[in-house]
DNA sequence: GCTTACGGTAAGCTATTGCTTACCGTTGCA
DNA sequence: TGCAACGGTAAGCAATAGCTTACCGTAAGC
C-alpha cells in the first residue's frame, strides 16, 4: 500500500483520528491514552499500530510505558499530496474547457 | 459524520482515490470513467456517490450523460485541516517537554 | 412512437474492519 | 524474587465496505 493510501485509511476512522488528535496535544502512553476513549486498551493499541504503519505517529519506550507522539513527517507527506491536488484543481480551467466537447455515444452491447 | 471524516474515508479506498485522481486530469462522464478501471460501472457510480457526499466532486447532467468534476472547495477543506495539524505538530515542542514528567502508576484492578 | 445510450439504485455476497476478551512477555519496585 | 503495571498480540465475532448482477427511469435519435 502506498504511503498516502495508508495515511488516508488511518485517518478515515473517527476513533483513530480522535486518538491522533489527542496525541496532537501532547505525547501520551497507551494506557493513559485509552482512558480518554470508550474503547478498550487493546483497541487503542491496534489503532496506534495502524497510525504507526502510516508513519503518522512514532513511539518510544520508557520503562514499561510506551509513549506515542505525532510524527510531523507523516503530516508533511499528506500535505504535499494535497498541495499537488490543489494546484492541479486550480489549473484545471483549461481542461474544463476542453472537456465540454461532445463525446460520441457508444453501445454497451 | 463530519466533513473531514467523510473526506478521509472517501480517499482511503485505492480505487476511489484513483477515480478522484482521474477526474483531476479533466471532468468525465460516468461511463467514460468506468472504462479506465477494472470494476463495473455501478461500482464507479457508487464511488462517485461517496466522493460527492464528501464534497470532493461535483456533477452536472448533460443529456443522458452525467459529467463529474473535482470540487476544489473539498480539497481546500482537507488542506485547511492538515495545515492546522501541521502548525500544531511544529508548535508541540513545549508540550513534548511537559510530557516528560513521570506519571504515577495505577492499578487496572 | 420505439429503441438505445446512459447511469442511479436495490439486493445479495464476500472480504475487511473494528471491537472484545484472553493471554503473554517485559519492566519496575518492594 | 515475587508482584503489579504496562502494553502488544491472538482468536473470534458483528458490523461495514466494496463488489457484482439485475433492474429501473430518463434523455436522444431514428
Amino acid at each position: 500500500m502506498t504511503d498516502a493510501n495508508a495515511q488516508f485509511a488511518a485517518l478515515a476512522d473517527p476513533t483513530r483520528r480522535a486518538i491522533f488528535e489527542r496525541l496532537m496535544k501532547h505525547p501520551m502512553a497507551v494506557g493513559e491514552l485509552a482512558e480518554g476513549f470508550d474503547v478498550s486498551r487493546p483497541a487503542v493499541s491496534q489503532h496506534l499500530a495502524a497510525l504507526k504503519a502510516a508513519r503518522l505517529v512514532e513511539h518510544e519506550k520508557s520503562g514499561t510505558r510506551n509513549v506515542y507522539r505525532i510524527n510531523p513527517e507523516g503530516i508533511a507527506t499528506l500535505r504535499r499530496y494535497l498541495d499537488v491536488m490543489w494546484t492541479r484543481a486550480l489549473g484545471d480551467l483549461k481542461a474544463v474547457a476542453e472537456a465540454t466537447y461532445q463525446r460520441p455515444r457508444k453501445d454497451r452491447s
